[in-house]
DNA sequence: GTGAAAGCGCTAACAG
DNA sequence: CTGTTAGCGCTTTCAC
């Protein structure tokens, strides 16, 4: 059956040096020319591949890359998992992708399990908050954050998009439109984004109209249909994503509300399909996988000082799906 | 510093014990109820983690699963990797996530870093074709394929939608439309879709009309628009996946032509935009999820018998992106 | 510059 | 039922 496979001790004898030597050969250590040319000419013939198995519990870490990101599916973290998957690619790293959907909980699995199998360093789209970060973050496990920080840890690494001045932009926008009434709908950990918000809007936020969905479209439809319907009087809407987007535009259609005659919609992220939708959608781009490679170059850099991270720009991409407030929207 | 990891010697000590005793109880085997409760306890309360850097090198291989597909960024992806997710979290499996982007190079090249970490089993969307996975499937590398096989292997284990069917209905209703001239609109490895394009349309085929992207969205905009172009008198597109399906629409904007009006539309795999899209899109549905779910289970069950696999139905969803033939589209 | 040897943490014989 | 022991494949002192 299945022949043994080569191990460096088949290549140690086989070039007639000692296991020492081709390991030191392997990892471009010291060796003198010839051996160097002989060890690898044999591990060529031999097709030796290094078992990470054995060097992972030498050195005890398997060097890998754990990702934890709220949701596959969601358009965002693909991109942003796929830039990971391209930082990681070039270093030769393999990435453990693990699923977390925005729950503590599961978020807390998933770093025991990346623990149990060594991996040492880890990108994150934290869900749970600073303290349940706390004793993970000492665990040896190098961590940088992206897109968003735990609650109440702002001295983590991290690679984010600069949310303050996307959702400042785009409620500058809103406002410029004549919109006073302008809701924020928004996702799972978005405490900076809706800092930003009040701090932007000043005087003219309503509480009222400071929503939240949990990571599901059900929920994220739920969260947008019921804000329309208890505030008829709101005239903009910011999404704090594409799935409330995608909500928003959903949950107005439905409640015959016709955007952006009777309600202006920005979208933070940019997608494709916003482009195809009716009207296309006006958006908040963020830099999804430049996050996602940004953090992969981080957390591979390792400790390598800087406490503080990246921080991303974001863009205004102005489409169809703000109007100037108009008096359209009968109250009823 | 860092104190060293709690390792089953320890737990061993403190429990009185030998190690292979701990072992034992940890991997429910046999063992005296009050040595196994006395092992549990002592365990918990060191919060003792097995290694599984030690437990995969001495079983030659890591538990976790090797995802490789085309494009995380694609939703179909996306979704599949989700169920892949969601099958390997209760069995309690790391998954190792591969982008191969369509390219048997790249491909081949993540094959060989699972290898290398010792993976024993793989779910892959192949790219490269029969004879360049015949190495690899004879190498120990429990292999599961999803969505579709590799050219010319059509008896490895698979789960699939039943693309045959999804085909035929897409294309008796475009004709039970009136249309007589429909395209197919193709991306890379869709040979078993386009053999069914065939077959269903029978006598109707122009080969003219069977045109081919690269996975990128570049590519499928290219494709769509190339195909509009050249070929005005054609009434009916259908599009083999979201990104082929995307380009379409796009392109057929581009060039002034309206859905359904000038052109119907039918899309490969239902996405949420589908419906947002103006008009909402008529897709064929695939079980994405369910695709990678049922796979993963398959490749955990290992080896167990079943060469053959799985064949998931996928279902025709009418919106509104197909019209009966009319004579609107003027040949210029 | 190079080899011998000692493990990394775990499981699987093999004895008791 | 349980303890002892021998490695899995690799890196890394430590002598030579």
């Amino acid at each position: 059956m299945s022949m043994r496979r080569t191990t460096i001790k088949d290549v140690a004898e086989a070039a007639g040096v000692g296991v020492a030597t081709v390991s030191r050969v392997l990892s471009g250590g010291s060796a003198s020319p010839e051996t160097r040319e002989r060890v690898l000419t044999v591990a060529t013939q031999l097709d030796y591949r290094p078992s990470a198995l054995g060097r992972n519990l030498r050195q005890r870490r398997s060097g890998g890359i754990g990702l934890l990101v709220p949701d596959v599916t969601d358009s965002f973290y693909g991109r942003l998992a796929d830039g990971v998957l391209a930082c990681a690619r070039s270093a030769g790293e393999p990435v453990i992708l693990g699923a977390t959907g925005d729950d503590p909980e599961r978020e807390a699995e998933m770093v025991g399990m990346l623990l149990e199998q060594g991996v040492g360093r880890m990108i994150a789209i934290p869900s749970g908050s600073g303290e349940i970060w706390e004793p993970t973050l000492r665990t040896g496990l190098t961590t940088v954050f992206a897109h968003r920080v735990p609650a109440g840890r702002g001295d983590v690494p991290a690679v984010l998009a600069d949310d303050r001045a996307g959702v400042r932009t785009a409620v500058d926008y809103l406002t410029g439109l004549g919109h006073r009434r302008i809701a924020y709908l928004g996702g799972p950990g978005q405490e900076q984004r809706v800092a930003a918000f009040r701090e932007a809007l000043g005087p003219l936020v309503d509480e009222e109209l400071l929503v939240f969905a949990r990571g599901s479209r059900d929920s994220a439809y739920a969260a947008a249909a019921g804000l329309l319907q208890r505030r008829p009087d709101l005239t903009a809407v910011l999404a704090g994503g594409n799935l409330l987007g995608e909500a928003a535009v959903l949950a107005a259609r439905e409640l015959d509300l016709r955007v952006p005659r009777d309600l202006s919609l920005v979208m933070f992220d940019d997608v494709p399909w916003a482009e195809l939708c009716a009207p296309p959608l006006t958006v908040i781009a963020q830099p999804a996988q430049d996050i996602g490679y940004r953090a992969a170059e981080l957390v591979l850099r390792g400790g390598g000082r800087r406490p503080r991270g990246v921080l991303l720009p974001t863009e205004l991409v102005v489409r169809g799906s703000c109007a100037p407030r108009g008096t359209s929207r009968s109250p009823r």
